[in-house]
DNA sequence: GTATATGCAAAGGTTTTGCACAGCC
DNA sequence: GGCTGTGCAAAACCTTTGCATATAC
């Protein structure tokens, strides 16, 4: 059970009460974002919802998501527009990014394998320390708020 | 200090002993990639190089990226194309994705705690877990290779 | 001189926006 | 009927590729 139902349904009911309108592309697309586990890409839905309902255009997607953000039932993440590079040498320690000040810090070999352990401990899961970055608020920006 | 003039200097060495040309262009898009702290965006380093260099085209941007991913300089992240939403509710915890099957997993609340406590310990740093999602390899996936 | 790097132009994909029309309430 | 949501078309942006030209060696 991923509990797409209760999400989907509950989703809906904010949509209705907040006066907006039940159509069928909305529900469709609606219905595919609480599909998804994980990662919500936008062409990506787009393309989902044309298959069981042709016609319906990307830039109604669009708009939806950006209704559904308005209403905090999903937010995004800019990933700065597309693929990105780093140096590779650098690829063994965490990159941390304050996102308030743009200050780029790193964790040491230690302290990344620490995380690694953390996370791998109940999941068998191996992270690839290659990519990882990781935004936040550096402790000087927590001060400043 | 931030090491920025050791690995140009070091890179432009490597270029050259691979035989490869120094052009102008070359050399402000490598110094341009050398000065940046984190992450690496294509069509950003191509802005700030026609700033100080008009005329330089994206595409030899874009080719000197390549260049420098095939000499194991820089490496790069596809991050799935382009924005990406997630639920908002669900940014409480960090989200796992398997590099070669796609498969999604989840930290629980107490693991992306520990993982929060590590990384807050020696910097003050408060990894925002809203915007969290580490790639790897999941437990299968590791057996199969 | 030759092999390589660049610019240019075209094309494919993603995302945004204005406008007219359709359809939910 | 009124207001919102949608489709369509155009445009902006990112990225890749082929080809002719320029240039580093």
């Amino acid at each position: 059970m991923t509990g797409h139902d209760g999400r989907l349904d509950k989703t809906l009911e904010l949509l209705r009460s907040q006066g907006l309108r039940m159509t069928p592309q909305r529900r469709a697309i609606v219905a595919e974002i609480m599909r998804i586990n994980g990662h919500i890409n936008p062409a990506t839905v787009a393309r989902s919802v044309q298959q069981q309902m042709p016609g319906v255009n990307p830039s109604t997607v669009y708009r939806t998501l950006g209704t559904l953000e308005r209403l905090g039932i999903v937010s995004h993440s800019h990933l700065e527009g597309g693929a990105e590079y780093h140096r590779a040498g650098e690829g063994n320690h965490v990159h941390l990014t304050c996102s308030r000040c743009g200050t780029e810090d790193d964790l040491s070999m230690d302290e990344s394998r620490a995380l690694a352990r953390v996370i791998g401990r109940h999941h068998g899961f191996r992270p690839d320390l290659t990519h990882f970055a990781i935004s936040g608020l550096c402790r000087s920006c927590q001060a400043d708020i």
